[in-house]
DNA sequence: TCATTGGTTGGGCATTTGCTCACACTCTGG
DNA sequence: CCAGAGTGTGAGCAAATGCCCAACCAATGA
């Protein structure tokens, strides 16, 4: 109808309002066209433009009796404070896609609180897939900390870089870790360490009322390995020291134990303690982690979960 | 795969897994249909299902620049606290369906707080598409109290049982209001009154630390005359000592002072004190709703606002 | 036992939607 | 001013979706 051409709308302005009208207000697509004086064509791009953009966001209420069942079990026989079990999609499709709404939902249980929280953040996929489903709340009173970086020793950034988006969307002072993930040498990584800005992050972490890791696997697929943070000269050592999984750079052995080598020692983030007091909550899911999975929680390096059906049944199996 | 005919699986449950194969996984139909091994038509059904029985939440993350301008101007221009609007949809669709998932959205802001909060609900359309909207949060420790019955003189309930609904879902502790909304008798009201349960509830409202209630009007398409609540003479006694709007069945005129006749004082329900300190929102739009909805703003009896575009411009004009 | 009824299932069809392709328009550098 | 690259637009079509209808099944009552 009003088709006056405003000069302050932009094109999310216009996708947003697309999207509104289609999924809120169950318009077909040719009403949204004819609503927003546009082709019928037009309409539809826009509202796969909101759709791409992140902007549409859908959650599904009822809990699943089989995941609900899995949960209770996961919570008792590892003796987490909460674990989220969400229906599997079907193999071959992106796992991390399927346990972000879950995962954005948990933390923004945190979010809403009014006191001021310290919330840390790992990297990944996991991680990044939740940044996105996290719906936006304005004037939060908390601080995020980063507990591992994402530069690579070659200076390039991987692409998940959680903590940037997170801070941005949540509008938030965030304290990213100037630490490289591993630095060529540990008299290098002690230099990085002795920075106040670095000690004032460690600290930041240490105190962190929530924390939220995804779990690396330590196989040929490890991600560390993937991105590009280390070699795979220096991925076998780790495997010959008995790696079999990794939280922000700490690897641990099958028990769950942080383990120690060469390559260890340069590896530059915060390292999570086992047992910890405050929620430290994984969000991972995949068969190929499972041995890492299982061996965090052994280790009781994290204490909550969010995961999908046939990881969770893996799991308990 | 799995067609095992476990016997715990309820029709919610496979309504609720294809929901989620179809919504967060993305899959089609078909895909859904040959993931759950059940014909197309079925997977369809219960996809529908899903969303008819409100297990699909879809929400917006982006805010409309004119709505946001518009949120800004009632924020100053009525001195509100909180205003939220939501794009307009096209004339003639229910208007209380765009304003839930806003309204939803701010209602979980205060459930996701951990210290004990009391929350007062009044009823109606709006309030009612509010509950069907909230997400499900698990043992919050809340109580929730209702401002007003929802029993008709004759004794029959009318459908927007806001708090039951929001109880059951929650799983609060919820306190009805017990006193009729309106009785025959001055004698009758009084009676109800000394009621002990009444008399708790009247304190818990009292004391609610936020407090959700919708606007009527009071013109042919009052609400409580619509729903049988107050006879037709009734309405007219009050618009003769100039009602203009109501609030939880507390009647006020055009500068939003309460009013006070024979049918007022008979009227049972729990009266919002103008210019209250802690959060009264209000969740109203139409443009039938304007005087009422002016009026309200001006007698300070509500400081919190969420409602859509159009009917933001209509109050700001 | 059998007919009736209420509800569920799958087939078929009209509508809606996603996508590709060719074209137009604009911006930039020669 | 023109050529070329890149972005955006509308037409058309195949796939996906929603919906109606006839058939089927289970339960009830005569």
């Amino acid at each position: 109808m009003t088709t006056m051409t405003d000069p302050e709308i932009t094109p999310q302005d216009e996708a947003a309002r697309a999207g509104w009208l289609y999924y809120v207000g169950g318009l077909t697509q040719d009403q949204v066209a004819a609503e927003l004086g546009v082709s019928r064509q037009r309409a539809q791009r826009l509202v796969a433009k909101a759709m791409a953009d992140g902007l549409v966001h859908v959650r599904l209420e009822h809990k699943i009796s089989a995941c609900l069942d899995l949960e209770v079990d996961l919570t008792r026989r590892f003796g987490l404070k909460l674990a989220r079990v969400v229906p599997a999609l079907p193999a071959g499709l992106e796992t991390s896609h399927a346990t972000a709404p879950a995962a954005a939902q948990v933390l923004e249980r945190y979010l809403a609180q009014p006191e001021p929280l310290i919330i840390a953040f790992g990297t990944g996929r996991s991680l990044s897939a939740m940044a996105s489903e996290v719906i936006r709340t304005p004037h939060a009173p908390h601080r995020i900390v980063s507990l591992i970086s994402n530069i690579a020793p070659d200076g390039s950034a991987s692409f998940y870089d959680v903590i940037m988006r997170m801070a941005d969307k949540l509008q938030l002072p965030h304290y990213p870790m100037l630490v490289p993930v591993i630095t060529d040498t540990i008299a290098e990584r002690a230099l990085f360490n002795a920075l106040r800005p670095v000690q004032a992050v460690m600290e930041l972490a240490a105190n962190a009322d929530v924390t939220f890791v995804g779990i690396g696997q330590m196989n040929g697929e490890a991600p560390l390995y993937k991105d590009g943070f280390i070699t795979r000269s220096q991925l076998e050592d780790l495997q010959r020291a008995g790696a079999v999984g990794e939280i922000v750079g700490g690897i641990f052995d099958a028990e769950g134990r942080y383990i120690d080598t060469e390559t260890t020692r340069l590896i530059g983030s915060f390292r999570i303690p086992a047992g910890r007091e405050k929620p430290v909550i994984a969000i991972a899911a995949g068969l190929s982690k499972i041995g890492a999975m299982r061996a965090a929680l052994k280790g009781q390096l994290v204490n909550g979960l969010v995961t999908d059906e046939s990881t969770a049944r893996a799991l308990l199996a």
